[in-house]
RNA sequence: GGAGGGUUACCCGAGUGGCCAAAGGGGGCAGACUGUAAAUCUGCUGGCGCAGCCUACGGUGGUUCGAAUCCACCACCCUCCA
């Protein structure tokens, strides 16, 4: 591999990096002296569920890392331990012990489906904070001025907007920059909105007197699924790489044609070059939308269900969408008695969540049994040798006695 | 330590005695249209076998025929002074 394909490699998505040129000239020098880079990602213990989100980081240290540079997985427990309390008025629920070393395992069992766990070195940044002293923190806190720390954008506004920041906060940007002191990182990764954070830590190896400063490189955040806000699990649009297949398939396939592309960069290895002939075939005319969606969809459930499983998601939706039909497998209910109130039944089976929004949903005309609009609520539902219930297009569960 | 302001549904936010299950917006859900797209339009968005009833405007107690609205205490947040 030439040095100009990996600085293409390493550069490829990243909407920053500080600086290009030091990049450069620390992979020159890792060529020459073999000696790979340290690179390191930071990582919050609190949410367990990896999504796509995460994924464009772990695609990329993936990617680092078959360049045979060494990832450092830092897991921030430490400061989970405490409670970040970041952009939100309430402090955080501190974890306990027990939680954060359960949290960090499921974490890795999630992660190493895309990392190669042989070559990446997990941290815990408690293993240095837990034994420091009073008087290192002091010192730790003497590095920065409250002036800078107000320039960051999200304490500025709320600064601005009376929201309260306890001092605690303060230290959480100190801690994430020491961390790449006590592992001499080449170079730190994170998203643009990690980006004071990111820079912290090159200032701080600086104080601390170390010698080179570590490149800081910063992925944009993935667009959830409503093409609007980052993904992320708060706001419920995202895909978890723990989803079915048929529910990746069915989530990325509502995603708006614009994101497509952003996905395709970001989550797929598709080459610039060929995402750029498939862009223009689209505009052309030449390609549905629809079929190059289908294709990303694949591709990303591919990596982490296997080719059979992907293959088989996209049949199923097809069967369900474009030809209104039931999918393969159906959840099953298992009813109380032979024949049952309409309302009780979409409650009991979990297909609606109070009587109020089963009777809604009636109301609508969201409701279908055997594929037959319900439009009763009194209706009395007999399921003899069983029945499909539907609630609006993709919830469907069958009822047996 | 002192003075003042605030806390309303998933979120923002109006409401200062009855017409308030609470305006408006956002979000979410459903329907139409589609490519299950997106955008747009329409409806719904506390619970309950639902033309009715029950529970709800930070918490507790009180005034009143009647309280999100008035009073008292408590909790939390913000601002200013020191």
């Amino acid at each position: 591999m030439t040095l100009t394909e990996e600085m293409d490699i390493f550069k490829r998505g990243c909407s920053e990096i500080i600086s290009e040129k030091e990049l450069k000239d620390k992979l020159v020098f890792s060529r020459e002296k073999s000696i790979p880079l340290k690179i390191k990602a930071g990582f919050d213990p609190s949410a367990p569920d990896i999504h796509l989100g995460h994924t464009v980081l772990l695609r990329k240290l993936r990617h680092m890392q078959e360049c045979g540079h060494q990832i450092f997985f830092l897991i921030g427990d430490f400061t989970g331990r405490i409670g970040d309390p970041t952009g939100k008025s309430v402090l955080r629920k501190r974890l306990t012990e027990e939680e954060v070393v359960a949290n960090a395992r499921t974490y890795q069992e999630q992660v190493f489906k895309i990392l190669d766990k042989d070559k990446t070195i997990v941290v815990f940044n408690s293993s240095w904070y837990s034994k420091m002293s009073f008087e290192k923190v002091l010192e730790l806190s003497s590095h920065y001025t409250v002036a800078r720390m107000l320039e960051r954008n999200d304490f500025s506004k709320r600064f601005e907007s009376n929201k309260p920041i306890s001092v605690l906060e303060f230290m959480y940007p100190l801690m994430q920059g020491y961390d790449s002191v006590e592992l001499e990182s080449d170079i730190e990764i994170g998203g643009v909105d990690q980006k004071f954070n990111l820079l912290m830590g090159r200032h701080l190896q600086k104080e601390y007197g170390k010698e080179s400063q570590q490149v800081v490189m910063m992925m944009p955040l993935l667009e959830g699924l409503d093409g609007t806000q980052k993904m992320s699990k708060s706001l419920g649009n995202y895909v978890a790489i723990n989803d079915t297949p048929d529910q990746m398939f069915g989530k990325l396939m509502s995603i708006s044609d614009e994101l497509m592309f952003s996905y395709y960069e970001l989550l797929t290895d598709f080459s610039l070059e060929s995402l750029k002939d498939l862009k223009k075939e689209m505009l052309q005319g030449d390609t549905h939308p629809k079929d190059l969606k289908i294709q990303l969809a694949k591709s990303i459930i591919k990596g982490y269900h296997g080719l059979d499983s992907a293959e088989k998601a996209a049949k199923n939706f097809q069967k369900i969408f474009q030809n209104n039909k039931l999918p393969d497998n159906i959840e099953e209910y298992k009813a109380s008695s032979a024949s049952i109130w309409i309302v009780q039944i979409l409650l009991d089976s979990g297909l609606c969540s109070s009587k109020g929004e089963a009777r809604r949903m009636i109301r609508q005309g969201a409701v279908k049994c055997d594929q037959k609009k319900i439009t009763d609520e009194e209706y009395e539902l007999t399921i003899g040798e069983g029945v499909v219930l539907q609630v609006g297009k993709r919830a469907f569960r069958k009822i047996l006695f």
